[in-house]
RNA sequence: GGUCCCGUAGCUCAGUUGGAUAGAGCACCAGAUUCCUAAUCUGGGGGCCGCAGGUUCGAAUCCUGCCGGGAUCACCA
């Protein structure tokens, strides 16, 4: 249960109220009014703008409405107190029974706390990752691989039906010298000296197994044989390959995606020409020659008639080529034909998770994608470039000399639950350092292990300490669901569950926003607000939570760490973090 | 030159889709451990939210124009 939700239900019943005693018009609009927690929490537990947001519409003035309206709020048991301030905020206060039953929700909902019907199962296509199948997955894809999945599950847990997808960019260029490069290693496992991997083929050493793997299964057929002979199967081989190696790169993480699409299935089945015609139906394609890029002209640049896309049509400066000079389709027509694909296939609520290098080509597929049709959305969700660091010093990847860092490297060198985090805790068009030192680290600088600690240390309490002092106290979630919750009055404790209380709330706004980093952010919070509680154990010793003599208030705090405890570990079921109930 | 992203404390960043006196961590200073993991906590100083206009009851947030930093710029994917 969304706390803010409830409330807003509460409020405007009690409008409805006031409307048909005649103390305000009927009809009225609720759909700004809002219900949050106030930022300074001295203003009490919930705030409405309602007032505020209906004085118009009332013909009154906010002050007014909002003496109306407070009686009324005071007459539902679990507000405590009502206040109007400032400009004309309701500030209202729950009655700590409201709070300390929410204990037993959280407790009887378990990691299903925090669901949603806000998607109302509505269709999403999460596409993510999508690397190039020409080798294997770097540190630059982590990232989008880690937001695109933690934002699918997000989605997920607010009721939205969401597809995790991959798109296989098997169609293009690259994949004939990812031939080349794989059947220079074919030749080479037969025992010839290839000597240095030429200048634009791919150097790594992940194409010597393909090599083996060709000699076994095609022998020594292609070894004199020209290029025509052999590069359709071993462009169709390697693919699969690198797929294989991307995928069990994914799964050290895992990420396991339902849809590996193949845009060289666009190609074959005509698919494009399907899309452009589509969109020829709808006035966007026609024959024309493009300007040459102002500023900065490219040397080989030639005036040449080709189809293009009109995107000027919708805002843009200029149109964009569906052709090549030698007359294939551009990634782009691709593209278009991939995303009316999605859609055919009932998706109209696209999002895409693309690299900083691609951002330039955001506006264009939207465009494209409102082209194909009205009711069609794309968000796509830019993930910013990770620095690497060790100690403090720059890690530098080179790419073109074949040693650049790998998914793997990181997963290897720091483990997949800090690795998963970690991306997580910025936002993501926003630049992220990664220091291998410091993610490592057991101290408050490290948010993975802050989060971590506090689930853990729910763990010794409830594993350790506890049951040394009440051997035979229950405290399996069912038990503590029965437990008297009612001494739980202390501040911190309150507010504790208050942050816990927020978490469907933080789930829905995230998810709509697409920023799956809120997460991360709040369950630092939550934690910080936990070991507060924990050190308040220090000074006042009625606070701990085991407490010697008094087995109904122990049973009452423990009901209230599980229940911190379950609110962690869903939250971080959501990131694709495993909460751990030991710290070694 | 066009487009997109960013500009918030000395540093790294949040900021609940427009709410009340703008927050956290690091760093700095001062404290807390007979007690469930001090691997933590408490308190303190520190700000023209890049600049200037506009929209309204109300702007760090939305619009416009500048300034500064980054990414990208037919025919690669």
């Amino acid at each position: 249960m969304n706390v803010f939700t409830h409330f807003r239900g509460v409020i405007e019943a009690a409008l409805d109220g006031l409307s048909a005693s005649g103390d305000l018009p009927d009809g009225l609009d609720y759909k700004n009014l809002t219900v949050e927690p106030p930022r300074d929490a001295s203003h009490g537990d919930l705030a409405t703008n309602a007032a505020m947001v209906l004085a118009k519409q009332a013909k009154s003035n906010p002050r007014a409405i909002a003496g109306l309206l407070a009686p009324a709020l005071e007459a539902n048991a679990d507000i405590a107190s009502v206040e109007i301030a400032g400009p004309g905020f309701i500030n209202m206060r729950l009655s700590p029974s409201f709070w300390q039953n929410q204990i037993s929700t959280i407790l009887g909902a378990g990691l299903g706390y925090g669901d949603s019907s806000v998607g109302a199962k509505e269709k999403v296509n999460v596409e993510y990752v999508s690397a190039n199948p020409t080798g294997p997955l770097h540190v630059g894809h982590t990232r989008g691989a880690v937001f695109g999945d933690a934002l699918a599950n997000l989605l997920s847990k607010a009721g939205f039906d969401v597809c995790k997808e991959y798109l296989i960019n098997d169609a293009g260029g690259q994949i004939d010298t990812l031939a080349q490069s794989a059947y220079l290693r074919y030749r080479e496992a037969h025992g010839e000296d290839i000597g240095q991997i030429p200048e634009g083929l791919y150097p790594g050493d992940y194409l010597v197994p393909v090599g083996q793997m060709l000699k076994e299964k095609y022998g020594d057929k292609w070894l004199d044989a020209d290029e025509s002979a052999w590069l359709q199967t071993i462009r169709l081989e390697a693919t699969d390959a690198m797929m294989d190696l991307i995928r069990a790169d994914l799964e050290t993480l895992g990420i396991e995606q339902e849809v590996f699409f193949s845009e060289r299935t666009l190609h074959e089945t005509n698919r494009i020409d399907e899309a452009i015609e589509d969109l020829r139906g709808r006035g966007f394609i026609y024959r024309g020659v493009l300007e040459p890029p102002k500023g900065k002209k490219p040397d080989d640049w030639e005036a040449r008639e080709q189809t293009l896309f009109k995107a000027t049509e919708l805002g843009e400066e200029k149109d964009h080529a569906l052709q090549k000079a030698n007359g294939d389709y551009t990634y782009f027509a691709a593209d278009i034909a991939y995303h009316f694909d999605k859609y055919q296939r009932g998706f109209h609520s696209m999002i895409d998770v693309w690299g900083a290098d691609h951002a330039g080509h955001v506006k264009r597929t939207q465009n494209a994608v409102k082209a194909l049709a009205d009711d069609a959305h794309l968000d796509v969700k830019i993930c910013q470039l990770v620095r690497l660091f060790k100690d403090g010093e720059p890690f530098k990847m080179s790419k073109r000399a074949g040693n650049f860092i790998t998914l793997r490297d990181v997963v290897d060198e720091v483990g997949r639950d800090v690795t998963r985090f970690i991306m997580l805790t910025r936002k993501n068009d926003a630049p992220l350092d990664f220091d291998f030192g410091k993610v490592t680290e057991q101290s408050k600088d490290n948010p993975v292990f802050y989060v971590q600690y506090a689930h853990a240390r729910i763990f010794s309490v409830l594993n350790n300490r506890a049951k040394e002092m009440y051997p035979e106290l229950n405290i399996s979630d069912e038990a503590l669901q029965e437990a008297d919750l009612s001494i739980l009055s202390d501040e911190s404790e309150i507010a504790l569950i208050q942050q816990c209380c927020a978490f469907p709330r933080i789930i829905e706004a995230a998810a709509e926003a697409h920023e799956p980093h809120r997460i991360a952010f709040f369950l630092y919070d939550l934690a910080s607000e936990f070991h507060s509680l924990w050190n308040k154990g220090n000074e006042k010793a009625n606070l701990r939570f085991v407490i010697e003599g008094d087995e109904a208030a122990t049973k009452a705090r423990l009901a209230m760490i599980r229940a911190v405890a379950s609110v962690i570990a869903s939250g971080l079921s959501v990131l694709g973090v495993t909460p751990v109930e030991e710290m070694r």
